[in-house]
DNA sequence: AGTGAAAAACAATGGCG
DNA sequence: CGCCATTGTTTTTCACT
């Protein structure tokens, strides 16, 4: 699965996770290939999963998203089973952006984007509060994001 | 600045921001309509900054970026110029996908992708602890991803 | 607001150096 | 890996409803 990158396939993944609109002479230009040879590697890296697939960003306010929370989960009981439904339950969450578990005290760390702050108690109160699994949640609402990117660092 | 939506750009943007690789032809199939609307669709959603940008989503562990932390960010000494510094530099650090400033007693939520532990530890003691204004700083690594989508809730 | 067809742009492939 | 030519797709525009 894993495979050999050069700098030209860095360079590439650095310039198409910012911006997958240009065009493969666009790209070529960039970093010094030919159209042809840009459409060969993007195919090679798209089949081995490097690119993952391709996706609209879009604005979070202009779609009435206005509170993003990072909330921290603690479980209570630790049976694999309710961890397990936990874990279904947030994945299938739409509001839920992300999901981790963690090191240190906290057992998840959950991204949640919800239109306003009557919902987001809605969804900590209604949702995840009620699991069983779930012993303490505690909850912090983004005020400013400063960066917001998700750009993947790569050697340049 | 704001655009007045209706189902067909909502069912759009939700498809669009899972996969944007779709052509307008698949895409018409999909919420039903002609390629051309489409397209007409796309043009005024771009323009309007409800599309940001388009991208590729790349996978990490592919590209050897094995470990996501949270940090969890007190700043100490409150000056203005103090937090501009500290603004300025979580911005620039191509390490950080997300600066968030937080309600609560964290002043900053960085989420943070590196190789591995080490760059991890090198890039809070080396770059973050050294900035004047920062007081404290808490990392939690994450162990396992269960979601990272970071698809918007739509309502669909 | 929408369709459908024509025109223009682009991606993808193969052959050659 | 560049370059070129070709083919098939796709986007975009335009005339029309």
């Amino acid at each position: 699965m894993s495979v050999a990158l050069d700098g030209f396939d860095v360079k590439l993944l650095a310039i198409l996770q910012e911006n997958a609109a240009l065009t493969n002479a666009e790209l070529g230009g960039k970093i010094g290939l030919s159209a042809s040879q840009v459409s060969r590697r993007r195919q090679k890296l798209e089949e081995a999963g490097v690119i993952r697939r391709y996706r609209a960003a879009l604005d979070p306010e202009a779609l009435g998203l206005a509170v993003t929370a990072f909330v921290g989960v603690t479980l209570g009981a630790h049976s694999k089973e309710n961890a397990r439904r936990f874990r279904d339950m947030v994945t299938a969450m739409p509001e839920v952006q992300e999901a981790h578990t963690l090191t240190g005290d906290l057992d998840y760390m959950l991204k949640i984007v919800v239109p306003d702050l009557k919902t987001l108690s809605r969804v900590i109160n209604d949702d995840l509060l009620p699991q069983e699994a779930v012993h303490h949640v505690r909850s912090s609402i983004a005020m400013d994001t400063l960066k917001d990117d998700n750009l993947l660092p790569l050697a340049r």
